[in-house]
RNA sequence: GUCCCCAUAGCUCAACGGAUAGAGCUCCUGCCUUCUAAGCAGGCAAUCCAGGUUCGAUUCCUGGUGGGGACACCA
């Protein structure tokens, strides 16, 4: 039984003890009391029910513990708490349901088909170290929907037509002739470099043909870093491919067919704001009066498309600097008629760059930004992808580089894999003390002691934590869960021997006891990305 | 000017509207003859201001203050 359904069973119990419908009992939940309560789970709902049943909180508490007492031990707690301690046989089960793969597919991510795009980095210059903010909050949703049962597909949108891609091949050409770029064009290093691998036909080449050649090379650069992030998407969706489609002009078409444009000054327009009922604050370009499309217009096909594969929620991840584009996106998907439930902006903060005592301004055109590949080498993929994983994406991050170079071995990334390799050793050193970790035991002889106690009831608390990350479409509380489950047991190996050839039962039941601790490390790391060594 | 985000310990961050606000880093005190000291045990130290809603507010609402970002027929 997992916390959940503990938890909807508990609820079943409480509606049928008070006479209750479903409507009645949106507070009833389980939490985790505070250190200094004795008991296991904690439930406030008889507060909170007080008004609704016009009696006294404790007066409910207590009517619930009884409800409950011939399965728990339930105590109630004024103001209204009802408190309860497991027994040791429900651990043990609790333990047995972790092991299966898919233990935490449920409703209502079960049946969902749900399209994450994230990162979609211009291909104009190596990606920068804030995309890994982008990539990591993108790629652990992604992993923790797949747990909770969603099938997700992984998508990289590539902006490989238009302004910027002749700019691109502008100022590549420039550099190949050896003089400088134009004023506005692309200034970086990283343009020399290619120069240096050029083919010998690029002599011949247009600007157009060095725009082409770049973004490839970009392109290229782009998905090494990501799978060197341990980032790898499903489908790299080129822009491209949009146009050989003939999406844009269908799209169009489409929303002229429902009347949601109209012409103004030789351009085309979308009614966002006076045609509709959205929190855009006015109508927008699609075609412009010289006859081209906007960019706008080119991202509605492209959402169009990504509805068309039939997904059931579309998930955009944008940095704060596109804030401004989500009204205007939701109003032109619900322009297109699909319902809006099902398309989803999420916003993460920016990243900013501390670099000695100097805050980095970040520009491509300027060529002067941190590439992610050069912190990759620096500090490793765990270190990095922990760090971010562990800030809220509305935080405000400055990242300082010379900090995260330098403290790269205090990262809380080691506490935690720490915990993994400690744990192999013990599983290692297993057979050569005589015991076999394989051996059965019997539950009903063993006391469980708090320290073992608190490590199988933090085990159960994963599930509830995946379930946070998924509302708030956030990884940050698995890091935090991961710290304290790791912290449970570094205080357990301190205080508890496992291997003891004397105690052959109690040998088995910890080495049970840690198996689980290191599935659930292990699968906890899995979901940020990070690795579970089996030595440090 | 309008809109979005943020404000918790010296620093970086946690805390479904619940009980005595938790961690990591830093600083201080102890602990390796026993499964890995990248560890354990302990100490110092915090909710920007003013109202409001609530049985209860770090959390929700209003107004300040301070900071970051966005407001194109660019992509």
């Amino acid at each position: 039984m997992t916390l959940s359904q503990l938890e909807a069973g508990l609820k079943r119990r409480a509606m049928a003890a008070f006479a209750l419908e479903e409507g009645a009992m949106a507070g009833f939940h389980l939490a985790a009391p505070p250190p200094h309560i004795d008991a296991d789970v904690s439930i406030a709902w008889p507060i909170a029910a007080a008004k609704l049943l016009r009696k006294p909180p404790l007066k409910i508490a207590e009517e619930l513990a009884a409800a409950l007492s011939a399965d728990f031990e339930a105590k109630p707690v004024p103001p209204g708490f009802v408190n309860l301690k497991f027994r040791d046989a429900f651990l043990f089960e609790a333990l047995k349901e972790l092991e299966k793969p898919d233990c935490f597919a449920q409703p209502p991510f079960k049946g969902e088909k749900i399209n994450l795009e994230f990162v979609s980095a211009n291909p104009t210059g190596p990606m920068h170290l804030a995309s890994g903010r982008g990539a990591t909050l993108g790629d652990s949703l992604a992993r923790i929907f797949r747990a909770l049962g969603a099938e997700v597909a992984t998508e990289f949108y590539v902006n490989n037509v238009g302004n910027q891609v002749e700019l691109l091949g502008r100022s590549l050409k420039a550099r190949c002739e050896g003089v400088e770029p134009p004023e506005n064009g692309y200034q970086g290093a990283y343009l020399k470099d290619m120069v240096a691998v050029l083919p010998k036909e690029a002599a011949g080449w247009t600007g157009a043909q060095f725009g082409q050649y770049a973004i490839a090379e970009m392109l290229k650069l782009h998905k090494a870093d990501m799978k060197a992030f341990g980032v790898e998407f499903d489908r790299w969706f080129l822009e491209s491919e949009l146009h050989d489609d003939g999406a844009p002009a269908r799209t169009l078409a489409a929303l002229k067919e429902r009347g949601m444009t109209y012409e103004k000054e030789g351009a085309v327009w979308l009614g966002t704001s006076s045609m509709m009922d959205s929190d855009d604050d006015k109508d927008r370009v699609l075609v412009k009066s010289d006859g081209s499309n906007t960019y706008f217009l080119n991202d509605i096909a492209y959402h169009l498309n990504k509805f068309d594969r039939g997904f059931t929620t579309v998930i955009d991840i944008w940095g704060a600097d596109h804030h401004g584009h989500v009204s205007r996106m939701e109003a032109a998907v619900a322009a297109l008629g699909r319902e809006k439930l099902n398309f989803k902006v999420l916003i993460h903060q920016q990243v900013a760059l501390l670099r000695g005592a100097e805050l980095i301004k970040m520009s491509k055109r300027a060529g002067d930004f941190i590439p992610l590949k050069e912190l990759l080498d620096e500090v490793g993929a765990d270190a990095c992808r922990f760090f971010f994983a562990a800030r809220g994406p509305h935080t405000h991050l400055t990242f300082d580089v010379d900090l995260a170079k330098k403290h790269s071995n205090d990262n809380p990334v080691f506490y935690v894999q720490y915990v993994h390799a400690r744990i192999c050793s013990i599983f290692s050193n297993a057979a050569e003390k005589g015991i076999d970790p394989a051996a059965g035991f019997d539950a009903a002889g063993i006391a469980v002691n708090a320290d073992e106690r608190a490590l199988m009831l933090k085990l159960l608390w994963l599930e509830r934590t995946l379930l946070d990350c998924a509302r708030d479409y956030s990884p940050h509380q698995l890091t935090t869960y991961l710290m304290e489950l790791a912290a449970s047991f570094h205080s357990f190996y301190d205080k508890c021997k496992v291997l003891d050839p004397e105690h052959k039962d109690v040998s088995a039941f910890r080495l049970f006891l840690l198996a689980h601790v290191k599935a659930v490390i292990a699968r906890g790391l899995g979901l940020l990305g990070v690795s579970a060594p089996e030595r440090m």
